[in-house]
DNA sequence: CTTGACATCCAAAACGTTTTGGGTAATAAT
DNA sequence: ATTATTACCCAAAACGTTTTGGATGTCAAG
């Protein structure tokens, strides 16, 4: 591999001068700049990335953290994301580096080491916990961040972060529901563990409460990890007597909700909107779920924007800017905090609900 | 941050000392490691990886290198495979690049700038196409790399490879349907531009062939990009008289597979395995497979099995270790070349054939 | 008392950039 | 003829490690 010292004695200039010229100085002729380019082409010269981060102290890579195996239904969702990250990470000119682990602990060692070493300018956090380690590690050393997601203390402790409207969403959902006659409404979320769970499950409660309508615990499932946990709750609520069963079903995300689909499918129950069915509904709109059977009626992440605005976002802080101008770049881009947006999801009726 | 300096000057030795300590060697005596180690971890230090990798030439990351938006129906697996390596980069203490691009253009200069600027020990290559310039490029290139799938030359042009051979997995599939007693078997393929498009479909001719089944071109309906595409492929099919009309679909994947169950269910058509109904099967057994109705029957990608012996081919090819021996790490795993290995799918009956 | 052998330690070089703080020559202004 | 300006170029330092090739002191053997 060449390097600046080949590229100098080819050209007949100093090392200075091939650097300044590559990186664009003014102070070069334009004579010499276009030799050392041509130079630089026909050797293949790249310059060294470590070189020139040991020097300059960027490493243009930022790092995409989440739980890797913790939250499995969270999983589907990430895995969407990285895609879209990657392909608008070229826009900047960074490279994306994937972390994570399974453990806690190892999250910890890892993410320290990582940014101990330099090895990163900043890094997206995804898979929120209400109470998340991560936030205030990172915090504490002192690199930018961006979280996907709010802790339960984002508000006073203070720190970027982009987050889709869980409870928003749900709630337009519910409020669908209601509108076509739906009073006996089931919610069935993943585990607790996870901040966008909680958020969600608000939404159902909140929306409930507006109407007037009672909880019944018996129609609220929470902390679903396992698949065939999903089985166990919808034969707990065919245990409720006609009329306290219910005649639609929230999941909290679109894997529950094609496990709910599957279970009554089972039991011989139809899924849709006409009378007599059980409307279904789910949360993400991932690739099969306009393919179902019936279609889902969901809601969608508008994953483009989410990436896209943690991305500028990130960005803006790694190069320190003060001014942030977010605010009209999406739409439906809501401000929280100095450096705090929240994204409005959007509801796709289908034919489940 | 602190420095190897300041942990030197804090111990009372030199940096040489702190160095060798921190990384085991033998000429520094117990006592003085404690109390350097102690030091470390109490100022928090990791060594700068940008002058470790400037000093040694190992960065300890590798990049996965899929194509991002050329192949729509392969980016489901590649969504897949990423938790799967980054998990597995644990072990080898490697950190994972995920890179691509949108056009040719771009990820030749992506990997070219990768590989150029010295940011990563090796590669692994994803989506390879019958002819992949990537492959060419990095061989020229000289650095490590493995391919997770065959270009159409890789039995003379060799590089070391990884695939699941998919023509044996949509034999068996296809096998498994004629047992079934179906003779009509319809076969559904994603766009030929990707290799293992062509594998797959050529064990479904090979298979035909085994049982001097003829060929029926309006049956075979290849080059599927868009998801509309698969409905008028349906619709093709079901303009055939009733005696040529297919009793089963075969679909080259999951995705493929799940758009022809709701195409066909759109249709009133039952899918199944009783008498009357259309056998549908796919090939990746995505997340969602399970859960379809009815669940569908596929082959399984042993994604775990692919994921750990890309990466102990890469981690060898980078250590340049000589006796790699991964013939008994892996199930199933077959020996191609060298270092060219074909990892056996396994069918997975559901209710769907 | 000398000589090896061994256990510890260290100074200096090297890795490949960018940045700093100039220098030189030609041209323009006084 | 001198001075200021401009255009172009460069030497050296700095970034933070690891590696090389000793140096020093201690202890046992001869």
């Amino acid at each position: 591999m060449p390097n600046i010292f080949d590229i100098a004695k080819k050209a007949g200039v100093s090392i200075t001068t091939v650097s300044r010229a590559l990186n664009g100085y003014s102070d070069v002729s334009e004579t010499t700049r276009k030799r050392i380019a041509a130079i630089a082409e026909e050797l293949n010269y790249y310059p060294s990335a470590a070189a020139r981060n040991l020097q300059g102290k960027k490493t243009n890579t930022i790092a995409f953290a989440p739980w890797l195996r913790d939250h499995i239904e969270s999983r589907s969702f990430f895995k969407e994301m990285v895609g879209v990250l990657a392909l608008n990470c070229l826009k900047y000119d960074l490279s994306l580096l994937v972390t994570g682990a399974d453990s806690s602990q190892e999250v910890h060692e890892n993410l320290r080491e990582l940014v101990g070493s330099g090895r990163v300018d900043g890094l997206i956090l995804a898979d929120i916990k209400p109470q998340d380690e991560r936030v205030a590690l990172l915090q504490e050393i002192g690199i930018p961040f961006v979280a996907f997601g709010r802790t339960s203390d984002y508000q006073s402790f203070t720190y970027p972060l982009v987050d889709v409207d869980g409870a928003a969403g749900i709630r337009a959902i519910v409020e669908y529901l209601y509108r076509q006659e739906h009073r006996r409404i089931a919610y069935l979320s993943g585990p607790f563990n996870t901040s966008f769970s909680l958020y969600r499950y608000s939404g159902y409660r909140e929306t409930l409460a507006g109407y007037g309508l009672e909880e019944n615990q018996r129609l609220m499932i929470a902390d679903l990890q396992e698949p065939n946990q999903v089985q166990t709750a919808i034969a707990r609520l065919f245990e409720l007597a006609e009329a306290e069963r219910p005649t639609a079903i929230v999941a909290s995300n679109d894997g529950l909700a094609l496990q709910v689909v599957y279970a009554l499918e089972e039991r011989g129950i139809k899924v849709g909107r006409q009378a007599g069915q059980m409307a279904v509904t789910g949360f993400d709109d991932l690739p099969f779920a306009a393919f179902l059977n019936p279609p889902l009626t969901t809601i969608r992440q508008p994953i483009e924007a989410v990436c896209a605005t943690l991305l500028a976002l990130l960005a803006s802080l790694i190069k320190q800017e003060e001014g942030l101008n977010l605010e009209n770049a999406q739409p439906g881009l809501v401000k929280l905090g100095a450096k705090q947006f929240l994204l409005e999801p959007e509801i796709v009726v289908r034919a489940s609900a």
